[in-house]
DNA sequence: GTGTTTGCAAAGTGTTTGCAATTTA
DNA sequence: TAAATTGCAAACACTTTGCAAACAC
C-alpha cells in the first residue's frame, strides 16, 4: 500500500514548497512532521535516518532542512554556540534550552507574554522575537557547584 | 604616570576575581571595560588589541574572555551559530541583534518587559531569560527581496 | 623558585561547498 | 533528456587543547 501512494500529504506539501519529492526529502519530512513538534539538530535528524533504513548523507539533510526552513515549514533556533536546532513547530512560540542535557522544547503558546516591546532602531524592522528561558539540574550552582 | 601606578581599579578588579592582572589581561580588561557597554566577539577583542600595540594570542583572548564570564564580569551571548557574542554589561537586559550586520546592542534596561513566564519544568531551575529581538534593514524581506 | 599564564600549532566541532554521478519529471 | 538533487570529500569558520617557554608573586 505504501509503495502503491505513499505519504501523498507529504509530497503535495514539499510540491507546494516548490520541492521535489525525493526519497530522500521524504523520508526526512516523514521524520520530522509526522511525530509532532520536534526540535532536532541536524545530527540527531541524520542518525534517525540511519537507523530507520534510509542513506541520506549528512549534506543532504543539512540541505534539506535549510530548503525546509526556506520555505517556511520550520524554523532553526540557535541557543548554543557551533550548534543549531531546527523545530518543527512554526507558529508563534518560545523555548526552554535546557543545558544539562542540551534539549530545547517548547514553551506552550501563551505562557510567555512580552507586554513591552522596544521599538526597533531607525530603518530597521523587527523581524522575530526569540525568547529563551535557559534552566538547568536544580541541584547546580551557576558554576557547576552544588547549590 | 601610568608606569607609576597604572589602572589600579581594573587591577583590583582582576583580583577581586581571582585572576593575576598580567599584561594581556589588563590590557584586555582596559579594552574591554573602560569603553562603556560593549558586544564582541573573540576575533574583533583580538583584532582591537593588535591595533593597539597589544600582543596577544587569539587563544589567551579566548582563555581571557571565559575566565572574565566565569568571574561574571561580563556575559556569553549566543545569536548566530559559530560566533560568540560577549557582553560587558552584566546587568538584566536584552538584546537587539541586526542580521544584516551581524552587530548586537542592548536594549535600554525596561523596554523589554515580560509580564508572563511558565513555571521551569520539574526538577529544573530558570537560571536565566534571554530575548533576542531580531531586526534587519527595512528595505528587505524574509529573503533578501525587496519588500 | 613555584605555580600560573601565554603562545603556538595542532586538533576538534559543526557546517558548507564543489562537482561528478544519480534521480526526477 | 534536461534540470534538479544527491553523496562524497575537501574546505571552512570558530573554538579548544597540549605543551614548552615566559611571567607573576
Amino acid at each position: 500500500m505504501d509503495q502503491v501512494r505513499p505519504y501523498s500529504a507529504l509530497i503535495e506539501r514539499l510540491r507546494a514548497a516548490g520541492l521535489r519529492p525525493t526519497r530522500q526529502r521524504l523520508a526526512l519530512a516523514r521524520l520530522l512532521f509526522e511525530g509532532g513538534d520536534r526540535h532536532l539538530t541536524a545530527e540527531q535528524l541524520h542518525s534517525e535516518a540511519r537507523s530507520g533504513n534510509l542513506r541520506v548523507s549528512l549534506a543532504t539533510v543539512y540541505n534539506t532542512l535549510h530548503q525546509f526552513t526556506d520555505a517556511g515549514l520550520m524554523r532553526e533556533i540557535i541557543v548554543e554556540s557551533g550548534r543549531s536546532y531546527f523545530d518543527t513547530n512554526t507558529s508563534e512560540h518560545h523555548h526552554f534550552f535546557d543545558a544539562d542535557s542540551a534539549e530545547l522544547s517548547d514553551i506552550p503558546g501563551d505562557e510567555v507574554v512580552i507586554s513591552r516591546l522596544p521599538a526597533a532602531p531607525s530603518g530597521r524592522i523587527i523581524e522575530r522575537v526569540d525568547v529563551v528561558v535557559r534552566v538547568r539540574n536544580r541541584a547546580f550552582g551557576p558554576h557547576g557547584r552544588l547549590t
